[in-house]
DNA sequence: CTTGTTTTTGACCGATCGTTCAATAATGGG
DNA sequence: CCCATTATTGAACGATCGGTCAAAAACAAG
């Protein structure tokens, strides 16, 4: 009954994720988006209504098709402590070098957008709780098991797990071999936990 | 024999650096780094360059007026522990609550500026790299006197501090309070060293 | 084929970006 | 007092920003 949309909405999407993931928010420009997501002005404001709602949706794609694999991987029943580590490893040392070097989406948002565009920042920061409390999970199935150290709780075991996540995602944008990141993830395991 | 410089150049240059500090460099336009700093376009133009080079001079100032209290204070002769604590307390937990939420000017910039500036980038990450060495510094000292856990080396000690510093950067950028940081940061202690 | 509806296309908008520059003002040396 | 020199002032520049919109194009229903 009308004129289909001649392009793909979730590569669209996608590439506009790529661009603000890598560029962060005001640094990306209209312009730029049309050009990686293939389309033009018309349909970016028609399809999606403009810079900051297409940033939204392309933080929304990037927490269900990349972060929610990690929280389920931490919910999943196994080893907690394998999971934390695959965990590390996909998000992290995993990636192929220039992907890695985009560090967070999340992250980098709630650090560029904290003070310009709160609503968006304590969006990307919500998102980034989820994944905190799929670490505290973890770590309360390891204790059960008796794996975690009993100088921290449980809370606070995973609040350094994020905390170091955060930190190395910012290391990672600048650069940081995966060995450099996979050891330091190490020395946080070996004093967090008591493998056995 | 010529006019001489109606504004404190320190002083206008502190106020650069605080409004790149709290808004980035992409986001901070020349008008407001006029209005902050007090003076107009010529003289920002003369007396610094352009934006460029004064965010350069703003995170040189930066790194000279506050981060260079916090390596003097690991490099410091006396208690290592003391001193990685107060550390951490002053660059985090003690600062007034809207400073506290600008996080760190070296971690904001290593952040936004990876992919669009990275000779910028380079720049910050140097400086905060004398902070890691410094930590590595007061490790060593600490190990000396048993106190290191030997789970890690001093090296791995050191970027794990920094790593947790950095984490907890971005997460006081987007509010987090100071119990909660401070939380962490006694968590990691605990797990570092072995207080007697 | 005609018609109604939606998408696509690209020109265009005012606002703002960082930067330049000519005119004016203020100083110290002679 | 006068002049060489530098700082200040603010208008103006081209470029680019995010956003709008009318015309053309592509479909489905009748």
């Amino acid at each position: 009954m009308a004129r289909p949309q001649a392009f793909d909405r979730d590569q669209a999407l996608s590439a506009a994720m790529r661009v603000f993931w890598q560029r962060g928010y005001t640094a990306s420009t209209i312009q730029q988006l049309l050009a990686d997501m293939g389309i033009n002005r018309g349909s970016l404001y028609g399809a999606f209504g403009g810079k900051r709602a297409l940033f939204q949706q392309a933080m929304a794609f990037y927490d269900e098709r990349l972060m929610a694999h990690l929280v389920a991987m931490l919910n999943r029943a196994g080893d907690p402590l394998a999971a934390i580590r695959q965990v590390f490893e996909l998000s992290l040392m995993g990636m192929p070098a220039p992907q890695r070097q985009w560090g967070c989406l999340l992250v980098n948002t709630v650090n560029e957008l904290a003070p310009l565009e709160p609503p968006l920042a304590a969006d990307a920061r919500a998102r980034l709780d989820r994944v905190q409390q799929a670490f505290a999970g973890a770590v309360e199935r390891a204790r059960d098991k008796g794996k975690v150290s009993d100088a921290v709780t449980d809370h606070q075991a995973a609040h350094l797990l994020m905390t170091t996540m955060t930190g190395l995602r910012v290391q990672a944008r600048e650069g940081a071999s995966s060995d450099a990141l996979r050891d330091a993830v190490e020395s946080l395991m070996r004093l967090l936990f008591t493998e056995q």
